[in-house]
This record gives C-alpha cells, structure tokens and sequence, in this order.
DNA sequence: CTGTTAGCGCGTTCAC
DNA sequence: GTGAACGCGCTAACAG
C-alpha cells in the first residue's frame, strides 16, 4: 500500500493506461472502450482513489463553490435558507461553502475575504451593510453576487428578499387595524459593531408607520447584544412593560424575542391576546405548537434559497453571452394571524405582502 | 483594468517586482525592504487581489479545511457544535466546510466522497452508523476522524460525545426515582434510510432502564420522517395518550418533541408536571422560557465542538511524530430538572453524568 | 478510442 | 534583498 493519498498517476499505472484515460473515464466520458473503463475503475476502487478537485479546479478555472455568509448559523431561518440554497445548487454540481459573521460589518469583510480566496463562482450575502473594504474588493472580482433576505436600498448587484421596512408597517398597519392605540416593539439589541440591519429596518418601518399614524409607540431593544433569542424577548419585554405598563400592542421584530414576550406574559400573568396582542417575524415552527399559537409575519426562507441557487444556475449559464442586467427578486410575506393578536370582525387572516417583480 | 482575476504576477507586474517578493510580502516575510514592501502592498489593493488557496494548497499540500458532517442544520445544537468547532479552529487557519445528510446513510457516504475531493485535512462525523464503503473510503486516506456527539461502539478513530444510551437510562432513573411507575417515551421517526441514531440509542436506553425496574413503558415514535420537530412532538404525544392514556411520565427524545408534547398537553387540560412529568434532551434555549420551564439533559454542544478542534490541531501537529492513539473523550451530561418534572424531597436537582476519561 | 504536451497559480528550492 | 526554475494533480487541446 502506498504511504501517500492516491492520484490520477498511480492509477493510471496500476490499470496500465495513461492518466487522460482515466480522466475520461472519472468524468464520464464515454470515449472509452468498456474493457479499458473497466479496468480503471477497478484500479480506482482499489486504490481507494478520491480525486483531487483542487488541482481539477486549477485547471478548469471553476471551484464549483458557491460562499454563503450567514450573520449566524443558529437561527432556523438562515438554516433554512442554506437548506434551500444547497437543494438548488446540488443537482448542477455545485457546492455550498457556508461562512458567518455573528452580525459583524468586520467580520464579513473577513469571512469574504477568506470565501474569495477559495474562488467561489458565486457569493449569496445575507447580510446588506458592507464595509467599504469589502465594496471595493467585491468590484474587482468578476463574480455573482446576490444579496438575500433583503432588498437593500444602494445593491451589489443582484438581490433576492422582501422590503423588511415594509414588514414592520405590515405590523404596524395590521395592530392599528385591529383597534390598538397603544402600540410597542421589542427590537435587536446592538453590540460593537454588531448589528441586525434587517431587523432594525423591520422595526424603522414599524415606528415611522405608527408615527404617521399619529399614535404613541414604544421601543424597547433587546439587552446583552446579538443573535436575538428567546431569553432576550423575555426582558425586553419586561423593560417594555416598565416603560409603557399600558401598551396594548407588541411587534417583536422576531419570533424569537416573540415568543420570549409571550412566556414572560404567561409569568406574569398578562392575557394574552385578551390584554396585549403579541405578533412576531419569521414563522419559526415553535410558533405554531404554542398556547396560543403566535401570530406572526411569514415569508418563504426556503424559497429565498431556492431562487439564489436558480438564479445563479441561470447567471453561470449565461455568462459567457451578455452580462445580465442587476436582478431585484421581491418574494413577498404573509401575514398569519394566529392566537396571539386580538380579532375583530374588521381584519382578515391573510394579509399578502406586496410583490414588486 | 484587467479582465480576468488578478494573479500573483500581475501583482509583480504593476509593482515592477518578481513574483516570489510579492509572495513573501503576503506571506509575512520580514526579508523584504520596507520601500519595496509598500510597492507591493499599493499594488495589491490597486487590482483587489486576493491570494488563490487551491493553487496554494495544490502546492503545499494543505487545503486548510476541515470538513464536518452534520445531520442537518436546522438544529440547534449542531449549529452550536459547528459554531464551537469553528472557533477553536478559526485562530489555527483552518476553515470548516459543513455539509448536511439529513439522517441518510447513504447522503453521508456522498458527502463524505464530496468533502474528501477537496483534501479536508480532518474529518468530523456527527453521524455514526456509516456504510461500508463509507469505511473502506475513510481507511484509504490518511486523515484524522473524529466522530462527535456519541461513544460508538464501533468508533472509526476518535470519538467525543456521550453514550446516548446512559441518557435514556438516566432519565428513566430519574424519572422512577421520582416515584412515576407508569413511563412512556416518544423516539424518533425513520424514512427509508433515514435514521436518527442518537435519539434512538436514547430510546434503547431508556427502554431498557424501564425494564430491568420490572415497570410498564410505552413508546410512541413521531410520524413523517426525520428531523424531529415541535409538530412531531406533540403528534407523538398524542399517540401516546391514545396508547397509554394513564401514562405519568414521559422522556422525550429531544427537547424539539419534548415542547411540542408539552403544548399538546396544554391544549388538552393536562397538567405538567401534576399529571404528567416531562423529560427532555438537549437544552434547546426555548425550554428555559416556557411555563413551566422544560426539564431537560444537557450536554455541551459547543464545547463538543470546540474539543474536536483542539484535537485536531493536536493531531496535525503531532503528525510527523508517533501516529497517535485513537482517543475517546466522554464529555458527560446534567440532568437539569426545571418544571416539567414532579419534585419530590427525594431528588437532587444536578445529576452528573458519568464521566470515563 | 487513446496518448502527448502544455499550463492552471502558487510555494519551494536554490542561485545571484 | 531579490529572482529563476521546477513541481503540486489535474484538464484542454491536439495528435495519432
């Protein structure tokens, strides 16, 4: 047995061809006589041979890598977003190389950096405040980029995702349209330079809404820095409370800091929907197993994956003809109203977010 | 501007140096005047160039990625994992390419081909049933294995985690020692070759515990496939009523079920834990928000993580002296008993797990 | 159908 | 301090 990792050449010898004839058979080929393939593949299985796609890449000038960047993997809607992205790709031979940025302007501009280094063929990004660094180093790079979850105000380039601004005076219009006067939000907290763009434009959509609506509102940001989660709604919520004992109305810009809300609620003894309407972002699964299920604003995360990995099929495709125009992909939200927001006979339990294609 | 990716040489070009002065300025090298070094380092900028890893690696014979193999990734605790694992090898240059299997076994094995393609230089395997040929591949190259989350009985090389199945005796221990007689479990569903191994060691164990105390025990396994699930949970709680309605305790596989089966148990008037004692696996975030607060098995995720790290910069340090033995490194859990469990004098709240070092 | 030649972009000698 | 030559493992282009 040899001591190093197989290659092309020790099979090559071992099947008595030369290393373009294996080659041809590894990428099936079908130039070649079966009794030749056969024997070569025997000589592959024997040797245990895995080829080497960095030495491949080199050649081909194609890594076969898309980069995902991720503000954080523990957070089930960019999961599933990566889960959809990767579907998509799969089937044209591409993989998904998943970095995250813990909602660091810095560290994207690193993870990035590190990504191009590997010579991905395509960048999806789900985070849509750059550094100028990483601006300039994206303009000398001939490649794909779509922005996702978002559809920022000054693109890239491509971009897959919903107006979270529109999201928040959703939320906005839906509480003032069931009756609510007193209206609040929990919203993200900030650390450095760490920041939820998406989920403070959710909550600027929600407080200028509310504003024009000429009624009072309440922010209260979550305490002790990002990812948002559960235990973080829960004080924001008990701060919130503090600061406006009659808020009537409560849009937490996720659901996770939703359903944080609605235990600290239950601990207190506060009826909810009867006292407080509660609605959150994201339609995270627990939402809907909960007493009574959250009401919340959904938009398809999967679906966003999806369409990144298409458009970039599609982008690849076609980029030896004309350079394709910027793309701008609105998918849409709904609005589910489910157990947690007061019902009048006024309001209807399907609210479909607008669709700019 | 230049139309294709800048390489090194046309770094050198502009900066009117040789190819290898520009590299040892990338490289850190202190043997280059400061004059020249500034030269270089405006050129780089000037074209955005970025150094290319495949061609570095082809040449160095080191990739610099470790590659993790996840069941999926819309669980938190292999988010954790690989978040943990990511860390402690970020600071040792190395990257993480994660890849997913959904519980397949057969997904695994072409993962596995998949990763190897790119000259991972360790391998991490939350999975731990494994094909044949998954095994003979692994046996021909010479990489470091780590297996994670559980002490198979089988192991490839190394191995962190816990036995799983002392989980499901620990909480049929605790969940007798609480003087509950009748016991139920929910498990975890199966789709083709679609397993959850884990979850169902825990199951065995349980089971098995329940038996040896000469008790009745009932088991409920979650409908429609992998991965478990709030919905599951509280569809499998369902079936367990209907099964054995005067069940008194129940051990939920994952924390994911274990909330599910707390809510459906809200939804039906039974009382948690008055009725009903549970006990689940994992410590999801969401269960120390609920009313009650879930009981639970924690084990540390990200420090599994972070341990396969360390291991594996060890290991690839020490790779040119003695070929280290296979390691095993029990982590251990807590039984954390928070809410949903009857207390009773009898009962300690913090219950180690064992630890074989 | 199969083999030969050249080169992908970088690092690692070794000379200068 | 700096540069030239060779090779990492593979594929593209052409020859036979």
């Amino acid at each position: 047995m040899i001591t190093r990792k197989a290659t092309l050449r020790d099979v090559s010898l071992l099947a008595g061809v030369s290393r373009m004839t294996v080659a041809r058979v590894l990428n099936r080929s079908d130039l070649v006589r079966p009794a030749t393939r056969a024997r070569v593949e025997q000589a592959v299985s024997a040797l245990g041979y895995v080829p080497d796609r960095a030495a491949g890449s080199l050649s081909t000038r194609r890594s076969g890598f898309v980069g995902l960047v991720l503000p954080t993997l523990n957070n089930g809607n960019f999961a599933s977003l990566a889960e959809g992205l990767t579907e998509a790709l799969r089937p044209a031979g591409y993989e998904v190389l998943i970095g995250y940025t813990t909602y660091s302007v810095a560290e994207e501009e690193r993870q990035i950096r590190t990504m191009l280094a590997r010579r991905p063929e395509a960048l999806v990004l789900a985070a849509t405040n750059h550094s100028p660094a990483t601006r300039r180093l994206l303009d000398h790079q001939r490649l794909p980029v779509i922005e996702i979850a978002e559809l920022p105000s000054r693109p890239l380039a491509h971009a897959i995702g919903i107006s979270n601004e529109a999201v928040g005076r959703a939320a906005a219009g839906y509480l003032l349209g069931l009756g609510h006067r007193r209206l609040g939000a929990i919203g993200p907290g900030r650390a450095g330079d760490r920041i939820d763009t998406r989920g403070e434009a959710r909550l600027r959509g929600f407080v200028a809404a509310v504003r024009e609506a000429e009624m009072p509102t309440a922010v209260a940001l979550a305490e002790g820095g990002l990812p948002n989660s559960y235990s973080q709604g829960a004080s924001a919520m008990a701060a919130l409370l503090l600061q406006a004992p009659e808020v009537e109305a409560v849009f937490a810009i996720s659901d996770l800091s939703a359903v944080g809300a609605l235990m600290e609620c239950q601990r207190r003894g506060i009826a909810v929907p009867d006292r407080i309407s509660l609605l959150g972002f994201g339609d995270f699964e627990v939402g809907q197993q909960l007493v009574p299920p959250l009401s919340t604003i959904a938009t398809d995360f999967p679906g966003m994956g999806h369409s990144a990995g298409r458009m970039i099929i599609d982008l690849l495709a076609a980029a030896a003809a004309v350079p394709a125009l910027d793309q701008r992909l609105d998918i849409g939200f709904n609005l589910l109203a489910r157990g947690t927001t007061r019902t009048t006979a006024a309001t209807s339990h399907e609210h479909r977010g607008v669709l700019h294609a």
